[in-house]
RNA sequence: GGCCCCGUCGUCUAGCGGCCUAGGACUCUGGCUUCUCAAGCCAGCUACGAGGGUUCGAAUCCCUUCGGGGCUACCA
């Protein structure tokens, strides 16, 4: 590791969203970066430009931002070591590659796609270890001939020599991997270009990335990469620091993918989750502090994470865990926070306008600190408050058919002649005057006889607190809902 | 199939040979509070996959077994 500042990346390939996964080993690594004072590097891997588009590198560069998972070197703000866009970096990756044919370390490879097919179809018959086996490891010069006129389109392929490899990793300890198993791999394909498999290693290289942490599905593919750090002449004692993180699996227990579960983090900012709840959740997929806390801000993280702490085993995603986090989150925001976060979803369900109104944000302001404490999620904001901003409510049914019935009559008469001359319109007062004319007077169950009221100023027999809501909306339209049912 | 990783309450975890008749959190159940829904508070249910060792003593060390998962591409 010699003396080098530590240097720790997240180097996604966007074929989609980035999802719960990505974002827990960026989580992880930046944490990582940041506890150690070291520093985040973002590099995209785009290799594979058939799967990853500029739509999905936008994406992961907003959603890691959105996260405030802010990095040091990558898109946009650049870095000694840039591009950071492998797409960006095919010569580096291409003069490596004759490198190592000159050296030795690579071959051309004449096999094609259906051959290999079907050689690897009879290993498998046959009982053998499927893989490549080593047919194109030397070619004569009139067979090279003989391909060339026949069309072949050479890939070139790394040359894993006899041996094994072993690594330390830093969270499952000393990993020894056989070359028996770890047959010789493509580098570049038939077209040209480069595979993740020379890419990550060179770039990890070139970049001078000092911890890799990353998911437990590139673990067998360690002995791979160390072989191309040997290629390039890289002292041992140089490599990278491995730490291979478990898995985020779905309810059905498999590693949580687009099938099984919610993974886009596009769901979960739309539904209302806040960044801070997102990485606070998944930070305790996998990692804890050690002691008891579970509550813990995005800076309180980066001081107590150490991958010694990481666990080695999987963890399964827990949507109801995700919302108990968010929920405290929520409620401690302050309201000026709250009222931020809130606003868009105010709008984009047109509860309140674009831009919103001086009016409008006078009563989401007063609204918010009652709804503070009876959320999850931020998407709950605008049909909890909706009743607000509309000149009519929409009474639901079945509220209806529950509490309105011939004794609310009675009920809502009697509220609206106590309001109606009630001095002062604030919540103690219509408390005070409900409470005396219905409970002391007219004997009524609270329950009932404040549901009655609720579904007539609401609309519904669930709503925020019904004398603070009457306070916000006044008494001219209060009333005015009273006596429309 | 082969290679590799993993195995404590339903879930996330604490535990790194005696402090464990296994602690916390989420979920769930019951209760309190109460104008609904929440929030809050209190209580409760539930776990060391199994079998062998090592040891005075094992959730903690070793072996086997079973179970789960990953990899096995001209994907990453």
């Amino acid at each position: 590791m010699s003396n080098r500042p530590i240097k720790v990346r997240f180097a996604p390939s966007p074929t989609g969203d980035l999802h719960v996964g990505n974002i827990r080993t960026a989580l992880f690594d930046w944490a990582y970066a940041r506890h150690t004072g070291g520093i985040f590097l973002f590099r995209i891997e785009d290799t594979d430009r058939s799967r990853v588009t500029d739509e999905y590198i936008a994406a992961a560069i907003d959603t890691l931002k959105w996260l405030g998972l802010n990095w040091d070197e990558g898109p946009e703000v650049g870095g000694a070591h840039g591009p950071y866009l492998q797409s960006q970096r095919l010569e580096i990756y291409a003069k490596w590659a004759s490198r190592f044919i000159e050296q030795g370390d690579a071959y051309y490879c004449y096999c094609t796609p259906e051959e290999l097919e079907a050689r690897r179809e009879e290993q498998k018959e046959s009982g053998q270890a499927p893989g490549y086996d080593g047919k194109c490891r030397s070619v004569s010069d009139e067979n090279r001939a003989r391909y060339t006129a026949e069309g072949r389109e050479p890939v070139i392929r790394m040359r894993m020599p006899e041996g094994s490899t072993t690594f330390h990793d830093v969270i499952r300890g000393e990993c020894t991997f056989d070359h028996n198993f770890v047959p010789d791999f493509v580098l570049v394909r038939a077209d040209g270009s480069p595979l993740y498999t020379l890419a990550v290693a060179v770039d990890d290289v070139l970049m001078e990335v000092t911890h890799i942490l990353r998911g437990e599905d590139l673990l067998s593919s360690t002995p791979r990469q160390i072989r191309v750090y040997q290629a390039m002449g890289v002292a041992p004692a140089d490599y990278p620091l491995f730490a291979h993180l478990p898995f985020v699996m779905g309810t059905d227990n498999a590693k949580l993918s687009k099938r099984n579960g919610e993974t886009s983090i596009a769901w979960y900012r739309e539904q209302g989750f806040l960044p801070e709840a997102i990485c606070n959740y998944l930070a305790l997929l996998g990692w804890s502090p050690g002691d008891d806390r579970e509550n813990l801000t995005l800076s309180e993280l980066s001081e107590l994470f150490t991958i010694e702490r990481v666990n080695a085993n999987p963890a399964r995603f827990d949507m109801k865990k995700l919302e108990n986090i968010n929920g405290d989150k929520i409620r401690a925001l302050t309201l000026d926070q709250f009222y931020q976060w809130s606003l868009p979803f105010l709008q984009r369900a047109k509860v309140v306008a674009t831009p919103i109104t001086p009016e409008q944000e006078l009563v989401v302001k007063r609204a918010l600190p009652i709804i503070q404490e009876r959320i999850i999620k931020l998407g709950e904001i605008p049909p909890m408050l909706a009743f607000l901003f509309t000149e009519k409510v929409d009474l639901d049914p079945e509220s209806v058919a529950k509490y309105l019935d011939g004794e609310s009559k009675r009920i809502i008469a009697r509220a609206i002649d106590v309001l109606t001359p009630l001095p002062t319109w604030d919540h103690q007062s219509i408390d005070g005057a409900l409470r005396t004319a219905l409970i002391d007077e007219l004997g009524l169950k609270p329950r009932l006889a404040f549901s009655a009221i609720r579904v007539a100023v609401t609309g519904s027999h669930i709503s925020p607190p019904l004398f603070e809501s009457m306070e916000i909306l006044g008494r001219e339209r209060t009333l005015a809902r009273l006596a429309a049912v």
